[in-house]
DNA sequence: ACTCAATACTAAGTATTCCTTAGTAAAAAA
DNA sequence: TTTTTTACTAAGGAATACTTAGTATTGAGT
């Protein structure tokens, strides 16, 4: 499976919604919300980047979550993405500086 | 302009590469190499992800950089992209930490 | 086990977007 | 100024996504 659409799975799970329900919450077309959301989530397809940013705003998280290889990184870009802009800052400098 | 066009043009010029060059060492045809990677800098189209991958591996940056909003959150991932194990471990460790 | 409802999933065709071609425009180097 | 490199664009053919119309599968309730 693709990184895309295993993130998307994680984190929908994670919110706890159906694939139709996330898909309608991000602006699809009752009719075929549940078809394309499962396109996107078997990786038969990929959504444009504006359904990206839909899709990550419903989820809560940010939109380079869903391209992120390992779940290391998954997880401290959303760790970063709900982080206070004091704690945000802390990332920011530890991750500056060498060593 | 996009997210994407705007890393993408980010990390090509600190890369030094000419769209036409940095097209051809992600693995496109010489003839078009010029044309997609403009398309792609200036927002007229999206690449799929296997060409981001490729993007990706020839700019020494995650997937994730290119999708992310902030220079903050591009730096972060990158710098976690090009570190050590053991930094890479220190920076998740801190971002899981509450506070 | 059986039924009903909800959820997940799929094929096929139309709609949309991308990739290639064939160039022009602008900038930098000689 | 001329040449070369780099950036950029329109248009059409090629590829991909979206919609429709369903079929499976799962889970809850009886």
């Amino acid at each position: 499976m693709s990184v895309f659409s295993t993130r998307l799975k994680e984190a929908r799970t994670q919110a706890g919604l159906s694939q139709e329900r996330l898909g309608i919450l991000a602006g699809i077309e009752e009719a075929s919300a549940s078809a394309r959301m499962n396109q996107y989530e078997r990786g038969k397809h990929h959504p444009d980047p504006s359904m990206v940013e839909r899709l990550a705003k419903v989820l809560d998280v940010p939109e380079a979550y869903f391209y992120c290889r390992g779940s290391d990184l998954a997880s401290l870009v959303t760790a970063y993405h709900r982080a206070s802009a004091s704690k945000r800052k802390a990332l920011i400098a530890s991750a500056q500086d060498t060593q």
